[in-house]
RNA sequence: CGGGGCGUGGCUCAGCCUGGCUAGAGCGCCUGGUUCGGGACCAGGAGGUCGGAGGUUCGAAUCCUCUCGCCCCGACCA
């Protein structure tokens, strides 16, 4: 193509809503334009990009044997009534009605169609296994949308399902999918990491999510580089670092002193001076309407989806301050777990276990308790609730500390077990003449994540450094003076090469200083130029890799051969 | 939903506090010319309901009220 006659709105600066640099660059180098909050118009290159991830999704989905299907946007709210999500999933579905004021809705994932469809149509154990996918626009009323093309409310997403007759089949589709994405990942050129998830409010047995570490995030995950380990921060667990002090010896009893005004860990490790690892952090939390009293070490922090977990409870918030003073006897602040047993449960982190003569509340305003020991001067049951943080120690390699890193999710497979098959009666005969219930797996990936991601990763201050195999073109021909005629001849030529060689080109004939061709080139994210100019008397072109900077002069003959084998050896 | 910020040519922004001429700059765009290896130069030119509505005033981009939109932090996030 000719650059000449393209759309490709590149910008000097950058607009000024843009903060994340994916953001900025798909922005400058006119690949997307905004419609509105978390909505956007993909150009032609990003309409390219995407085209080329999805036919790599395609590809590979196809190679594991799922059929694809196109399925409807606009739902009836039937379908989520019956599986119950119509209400689950509250403001953050599109919701409408039709003339006869019939409620619809966008369709945010297509478990519920998918389910239908198999519902009606299969009736045999001859007829499974099944996986089926789409690969579509799904929508999202998001509270907040943002940086750019990471949280937005209208995406396009490849999302597959399968329908097994056994634990064991769903196993095995649940492996292929985990093979198949490593592969996707892989040739879209991403470094990416596959971490055990939380299930959340999807239910069923097992998750894993992929994830692309990046400071655009909004993810924790806790990486184990020696160990391999990788879990989402909701799931993931540690050893707890040492306490900084160590704890007084003897078998001592609390004693109530005086702490006037001295309200969070960091006013009493001023006061004490003792470190936030000798006191005892309680939060009075209510799970599923019950007291409970949360015991930390100062230093660390709950994880409410642990806490919820272990208390299998289901809706779990922080005390009111005026329930923390109907139960406990005094304000947040001067809160403790000695001798209140009998109105809260206790729960403490395990890295309570073992401790002695700690600091703690009194459960009088303005007094604080030391040589509290856990297990002694009160019994706490054990549990692990800690939000695991960077430093802490490898739960795999004793040795071996966790780093907790930002991270993208770019895809997302579950089981699901039998929520949707039973919640809408998805039956088919077994080999006995029995009905029996097919278990489920939900598969996702993000199209539009996947370039984000990439241009995350592989970016300089000029612009994209995009991998090949989804960079809108992979080579850009850019005679230095389109108006000199050898120039021109040459650029042509190469074009022409180019283009029988199956290489995706782009002639950039426009009248402009070789500056601002270069500059464009290099913001788009071109993986190869083929500059033509002064040398071309020698019969020489000079081939610049985009990610290195680096180039080498070539024959003007070989110069496509070379950018031909780099490019598939990408 | 809570907190903060911002809306002025296509883009980045000044002007607003302290109201007063035809509302400015840089970049981009158009025309002509000179240029041509990392966002050129000269000359000329087009382009703006100052987000919207209402109000105060002789007079509003500027002050007041309401409203809409966008961005950021938090809450939220199969």
């Amino acid at each position: 193509m000719y650059w000449s006659r393209l759309f490709i709105p590149t910008l000097r600066e950058n607009p000024a809503e843009a903060e994340v640099v994916s953001h900025q660059l798909l922005l400058r180098a006119g690949y997307i334009r905004q419609l509105a909050a978390g909505i956007y118009n993909y150009l032609f290159l990003a309409q390219r990009s995407l085209l080329k991830i999805q036919r790599i999704v395609r590809e590979e989905m196809d190679a594991m044997g799922a059929q694809e299907m196109y399925l409807p946007a606009l739902n009836p709210a039937e379908v989520w009534q019956e599986s119950g999500r119509w209400s689950v999933m509250g403001d953050n579905m599109f919701r409408l009605k039709d003339r006869f004021g019939r409620d619809l809705c966008l369709g945010m994932t297509h478990e519920e169609v998918m389910t239908g469809i198999a519902r009606g149509e299969l009736r045999s154990y001859k007829q499974l296994p099944q996986i089926w996918y789409q690969i579509q626009t799904k929508f999202r009323d998001e509270p907040r949308p943002k940086s750019g093309l990471l949280r937005v409310r209208q995406f396009i997403m490849k999302d597959s399902y399968s329908f097994d007759l056994t634990p064991e089949g769903l196993d095995a589709a649940y492996q292929k999918h985990h093979d198949a994405y490593c592969r996707i990942f892989d040739r879209c050129g991403l470094d990416y990491i596959a971490v055990e998830a939380h299930s959340g409010a999807m239910g069923g047995s097992q998750s894993h999510e992929f994830m692309v570490v990046s400071d655009a995030g909004e993810d924790f995950v806790a990486i184990g580089r020696k160990s391999g380990y990788r879990a989402n921060l909701e799931k993931a667990v540690s050893r707890a670092k040492p306490p900084a002090a160590p704890d007084p010896e003897g078998d001592l009893h609390p004693e109530e002193f005086h702490t006037p005004g001295q309200k969070t860990i960091e006013d009493l490790v001023k006061f004490t001076g003792l470190p936030a690892t000798s006191q005892m952090k309680s939060l009075v939390m209510v799970a599923d309407g019950k007291p409970v009293l949360a015991l930390l070490r100062g230093d660390h922090q709950l994880s409410e989806t642990k806490f919820a977990g272990a208390l299998g409870a289901s809706d779990v918030r922080p005390a009111h301050p005026a329930e923390i003073v109907d139960w406990m006897g005094a304000d947040a602040g001067s809160l403790g777990p000695v001798g209140i047993s009998d109105k809260l449960r206790l729960i403490a982190d395990s890295a309570l276990q073992g401790r002695r003569n700690m600091i703690c509340g009194a459960n009088r305003n303005d007094y604080h308790l030391k040589n509290v020991t856990p297990g002694e001067d009160f019994q706490p049951e054990y549990l692990d609730l800690r939000q695991v943080e960077d430093g802490d120690g490898d739960p795999l390699d004793p040795e071996a500390t966790l780093e907790v890193r930002k991270t993208v999710e770019i895809g997302h497979i579950f089981k699901l077990g039998y929520k949707y098959s039973e919640s809408m009666g998805l039956r088919v005969l077994d080999e006995h003449g029995q009905e029996i219930t097919p278990i489920m797996g939900s598969y996702g990936i993000g199209v539009e994540r996947i370039l984000t991601c990439a241009i995350e990763l592989f970016h300089d201050k000029d612009g994209m450094a995009l991998p090949v195999s989804i960079a809108p073109f992979t080579l850009v021909i850019t005679p230095v003076n389109y108006a000199d005629e050898q120039q021109k001849a040459a650029a042509h030529q190469l074009f022409d090469a180019a283009k029988a060689a199956g290489l995706d080109a782009l002639l950039d004939d426009r009248d402009e200083r070789p500056g601002v061709k270069f500059k464009d080139a290099d913001l788009v994210g071109i993986p190869y130029r083929i500059t033509v100019g002064k040398k071309l008397a020698q019969g020489i072109v000079e081939v610049v890799e985009r990610r290195s900077r680096a180039s080498r002069d070539i024959a003007i003959d070989d110069a496509v051969a070379w950018v031909s084998a780099a490019a598939s050896g990408k």
